[in-house]
DNA sequence: GTTCCGCATGAATCGATAG
DNA sequence: ACTATCGATTCATGCGGAA
């Protein structure tokens, strides 16, 4: 698979928007995104370089500029996005002197203003954080995952991220006696057993905006803790097969492995090549595992 | 117990403070604050009314209004702490026309501008949060505890909130008859947990930010929809036994009866008399029980 | 005396209906 | 158009009566 460069199709007609699928593109996000044309994809997960990290790449953007640097590329996602579509955006603010920044909160309120409705901002609960004491705070084991839209009506497939329901249901299915369970099997409808029928059947319930996920623990060459289940949730959530879904911030291509592996076509923008090379590797070997 | 009705005190002397411990004060605490001395809270903790709701009471505040609202009884709240006290504010913004709506955030950031650090934001995962289903969004299942202090330095006593190894040992010691017979999908090791002889001994770590806490349920005579064991926490975290906890929002009492229970002073404002009176009874019922 | 099941009930939110 | 109210939806929990 070679590294693709991105091409200036500003005015190829709407017939031929695949040629946008499945692409990992090496450059600046600022300068990638002009090229996509208007309302071509359906969702927008990214976790963008955090404030002061990241160094070598983006500069390092300081904290009290980050709002500044995130706009005019917000102002893109929002164009290329479709009207039904979603943007998650991964961030969490640093400590700075002491206190929590205030850039999150700062854009969020800034993209409002740039026309974004802010719908949710979802809990990632990270549940083997990185370790560490300090004498004035604890280990950091969340980040916000804010949803953001271009319009009220989006599309969002609830059912299929339904979850296991807790403790309560599950302590008492699992305590019917085996002759209930055998009577309801050979009696179908006869009115017995219709107990554990309503018990099967809230077996599944929706889930909250609280997401449970370990950091990924492999042993990736690269250094960002995006867990495959993260965006794999939200493209699940939030399309179906045959969508596309952009990753503008894309790092060693977590994004673009779960859109692949759910069936969804990807789009990737990368800065480094070396990330672009991994990201490939990893789609590439994907792809041989299912062929 | 009869109920005591706030005193005009402003000019007491220092060594007369003690009149300010273990009292229930009837009021709008915006009335009342201002007869509290300077620097003679170790901790507050409160979760006032959110934006419309308790219409009868405070006159329901509406989201665009609420930080004008809250400022002037921060600044208070402010005055009456001592210097290296914490505030800790529990809070939600509600969604209003599909979109969460930002006075919380407006409310953190005019609370730096009145001089207060954003130390840090804790989440409080409600286990059991409200049911419902819509189409553009889950359940809501966490709320913030915002931390604030006047100064860089503030007291912290985390040896006092230790857990067994992780979050997830916490919950599980607390229904262990039911989690015992699960299997557990955590990647700490499988064959753990069978047994509570396999977590007595283990090394205790600190917490993180995150919060795992039911809310208490209904028919405790009251909606005290405030664990109380999220005030006993931030309670044992930033107070000493003798110190002086402040909830300007009692509601019921949870906090006061928190503080209590640890052996801290506490200092309870409620504007409605029968909150009061159930905060009363429930901090008489305790002090029975250990007498 | 245990365990088990039925039931009410929440810091909610949406959409429709009514003034 | 804008606000106020109401019904429908949904699930974890504790309590009390039943097995």
């Amino acid at each position: 698979m070679a590294l693709q460069l991105p091409l200036r199709l500003n005015n190829v007609p709407p017939t031929e928007l695949s040629i946008w699928h499945d692409r990992l593109m090496q450059g600046d996000c600022r300068h990638v995104l002009p090229d996509i044309p208007d309302n071509t994809i359906d969702l927008i997960v990214t976790s963008p370089p955090y404030a002061d990290n990241r160094k070598q790449t983006y500069g390092g953007i300081k904290p009290d500029d980050y709002v500044e640097w995130f706009l005019p590329i917000a102002a893109e996602l929002r164009r290329v996005l479709k009207p039904d579509g979603t943007f998650i955006l991964n961030i969490k603010e640093k400590v700075v002197d002491g206190e929590r920044h205030t850039y999150v909160l700062e854009l969020i309120l800034a993209l409002r203003q740039q026309g974004w409705l802010w719908t949710e901002e979802f809990i990632w609960h990270k549940k083997n954080c990185y370790p560490g004491k300090w004498p004035n705070r604890f280990r950091d084991a969340w980040e916000r995952c804010l949803q953001f839209n271009k319009q009220k009506k989006f599309n969002m497939y609830q059912d299929s991220v339904m979850v296991p329901t807790g403790d309560w249901a599950k302590s008492r299915l699992r305590n019917l006696s085996e002759t209930d369970k055998r009577r309801d099997e050979s009696r179908v409808g006869s009115g017995f057993g219709k107990n554990i029928s309503n018990w099967v059947g809230r077996a599944l319930a929706y889930p909250t905006n609280v997401l449970h996920l370990a950091t990924e623990s492999s042993n990736r060459s690269h250094s960002a803790t995006f867990p495959l289940d993260l965006p794999k949730w939200f493209i699940k959530l939030f399309t179906q097969e045959g969508d596309l879904v952009l990753d503008p911030f894309m790092g060693a291509g977590t994004t673009a492995l779960a859109a692949h592996s759910l069936g969804r076509h990807y789009l990737g923008i990368e800065l480094l090549p070396e990330y672009i090379e991994l990201a490939e590797q990893s789609l590439l070997i994907s792809s041989k595992g299912q062929g």
